[in-house]
DNA sequence: CGGACAAGCTGA
DNA sequence: CAGCTTGTCCGG
């Protein structure tokens, strides 16, 4: 992960010095504000009323309250930025309507420039996100320094010596005594990748007297001190007085902001560890490269990692033939007939009824005329674009046949194939599926599934050549990442469980590094293949897209210390050896009017 | 972002 | 030229 960007000067608004000097005109107090209004990023100055400063208001109005203002010809919401300033000469003041509430302290507000900056953003997105969700006027009592009884074993204790430490936890271990070594030390910020995550951790704590707040329902009690707990927002926490910083699986994906700026809710999380002087801990059974080339990796025994992995059954499918077997080989049929106390899931990343489409007559892709991309078949008799939505018949483009063959089946088509062959009902589980999933042994989904289910008896991956080989730089570590995701569902080899997995290569580096239950496996000609490449880590990428893309990049110019590609398919990508320099680069562009979508370290690209 | 105001388009 | 859409500017 790269560096801290330390050089300030760049931050979207300047700081002016404190003013211990400063004298307060006849005029009275003036309070500098960040407008929550969506694209704006500069501050304002209004007047504190005066009666405010008599009934108490003035004393609660810090840097970080939430007030009303008048603005233009409306009132907003906005951020307290700086107390006491100087205002520009000759403006006309206003004065704030209505001290709403607390909200992010100073410390905050620092960061949230700071993650503006560096992934190229709104300073009032992030505040957003640093907020409290309803007005908070009051914080309760305290829940800092509660004792916690247990000896933390020493890997825990070793973990939160270091400043920076990748921890690399095997899939099934428990990430508790961590947690509780850390709070040990004072309040603890503690950063998860899902909300079944967050509220599992805390039920456990709370089970051994340790009173967590759960962001972001509960940002006063984060506020009042103790241990926070939360999602990727909870990276922006309220802590009181922070002790250390954990953050759980910081391999996810789903700690990365998708909306701008792009954060990653580990990189600020460390960054606030590393500005306070607190240790911080990155967990995950697959650590990212970013994290491996951030701190100090730590590792469990080799033969309690090795154990914890579970048993991996590869169904080598070269030998078979693919028009006769389909996506289900023979070896698979006993196992999903199975009937076990936990059910079966089977896992394959495409969705729709199907999703490559050739005409039988004349043998032509079934596409979009405006997108060229291929259609997916919904009900039957209409195809559908999975980018705008259009609807056409089925119909062939080129010879006007009505008969079609899917080149790669869909879920809904596998789901029933699986029925058949397994003898028993099967239940498909997508992102969309909402709500109470009926009882059932066996479920198929998208990767989705694995969300689902907290325990299984065993994993398949149908096709786990579509994971290996897609075209995303990161394949290798999602694929493996995706392993450890549903080693953790059937749980160690003691367990019994199994992940049954089908592919083509069944000697790839994904999978040996989960088979022998040793990350290092992978990481190591991964690390070096992106260095051979000069793909991330080693270099900062950014995306950028949008209508008014074109603009930005013709005022981006050719600057010397990047590279830049595109454009393609109308987006650009800027390369840098750095992401200080990238930060930089992008800083200095004046932005366009117009929809504009910057992408700092992209997933892919 | 959204309002205010200005400049362009349309229809009678 | 009213009535409406589209564009540009600006907020303390």
């Amino acid at each position: 992960m790269p560096g801290n960007v330390s050089d300030q000067s760049q931050l979207p608004f300047e700081d002016t010095e404190p003013h211990p000097e400063f004298k307060p005109r006849e005029s009275g107090r003036v309070v500098r504000v960040l407008p929550d209004v969506g694209g704006i990023d500069r501050p304002f100055d209004y007047l504190v009323p005066q009666e405010w400063e008599n009934d108490g208001r003035g004393d609660a109005l810090e840097v970080g309250s939430r007030v009303r203002i008048p603005f233009g010809a409306r009132r907003v919401a906005g951020w307290v930025v700086e107390d006491q300033v100087n205002p520009p000469e000759g403006v006309n003041l206003r004065e704030l309507t209505k001290l709403s509430g607390k909200g992010p302290s100073l410390e905050i507000i620092e960061i949230s420039r700071w993650a503006s900056y560096r992934w190229y953003g709104r300073v009032s997105a992030v505040l957003k996100t640093a907020s409290p969700t309803r007005n908070i006027n009051r914080l309760p009592a305290t829940r800092s320094g509660v004792p916690v009884n247990a000896v933390p074993p020493s890997w825990a204790i070793k973990a939160l010596e270091e400043p920076r430490r990748v921890l690399r936890m095997p899939p099934s271990e428990d990430p508790l005594p961590l947690i509780k070594a850390a709070v040990k030390m004072g309040d603890t910020l503690v950063v998860v990748p899902s909300i079944e995550m967050s509220k599992e951790l805390s039920q456990n704590l709370d089970k051994l007297g340790i009173p967590v707040a759960l962001l972001p329902d509960q940002w006063a009690e984060a506020a009042a001190g103790g241990v926070v707990i939360g999602t990727r927002s909870a990276a922006f926490a309220p802590v009181r007085k922070l002790a250390a910083v954990i953050v759980l699986d910081e391999h996810d994906e789903s700690l990365k902001e998708e909306r701008m700026p792009t954060w990653h809710a580990r990189e600020v999380a460390a960054e606030r560890a590393d500005r306070a002087g607190v240790p911080c801990v990155l967990v995950s059974p697959t650590p990212s490269l970013e994290a491996l080339q951030w701190g100090e990796l730590q590792t469990f025994p080799k033969i309690d990692e090795y154990k914890s992995w579970p048993e991996i059954k590869v169904i080598d499918r070269r030998s078979e033939d693919p028009i006769r077997t389909g996506l289900l080989s023979d070896a698979l049929v006993p196992l999903i007939r199975e009937n076990n106390t936990e059910p079966t899931i089977c896992v394959l990343n495409r969705k729709g009824r199907s999703r490559l489409l050739a005409c039988t007559h004349c043998g032509e892709l079934v596409r979009c005329d405006s997108h060229q991309t291929p259609l997916i078949q919904d009900e039957e008799e209409i195809f559908i674009c999975p980018i705008d939505g259009e609807r056409r018949p089925q119909v062939c483009n080129f010879c006007g046949s009505t008969k079609f063959k899917n080149l790669r089946a869909g879920i809904s088509r596998v789901r029933e194939e699986i029925e058949a062959l397994a003898r028993q009902p099967v239940i498909e589980i997508t992102s969309e599926t909402e709500g109470d999933i009926p009882e059932c042994n066996l479920y198929v989904g998208t990767t989705a599934v694995l969300n689902r289910f907290p325990k299984a008896s065993q994993v398949i991956f149908l096709d786990f050549d579509q994971e290996i080989l897609a075209q995303k730089f990161r394949a290798n570590e999602q694929s493996l990442a995706l392993l450890a995701h549903a080693a953790r569902l059937v749980g160690k080899k003691e367990n019994g469980g199994k992940l049954i997995v089908q592919t083509r290569q069944p000697d790839h580096e994904v999978l040996r590094a989960a088979i022998e239950g040793d990350p290092d496996l992978l990481s190591g000609s991964e690390l070096q293949r992106r260095k051979l490449l000069n793909l991330p880590p080693f270099t900062a990428l950014a995306k950028i897209s949008g209508p008014s893309a074109p603009i930005f990049m013709k005022a981006l110019g050719k600057p010397k210390e990047a590279e830049i590609m595109g454009p393609k398919n109308g987006s650009w990508l800027i390369k840098t050896s750095r992401s200080e320099e990238l930060a930089r680069i992008l800083s200095q562009v004046e932005r366009p009017s117009g929809r504009l979508r910057i992408e700092v370290d992209p997933y892919d690209v």
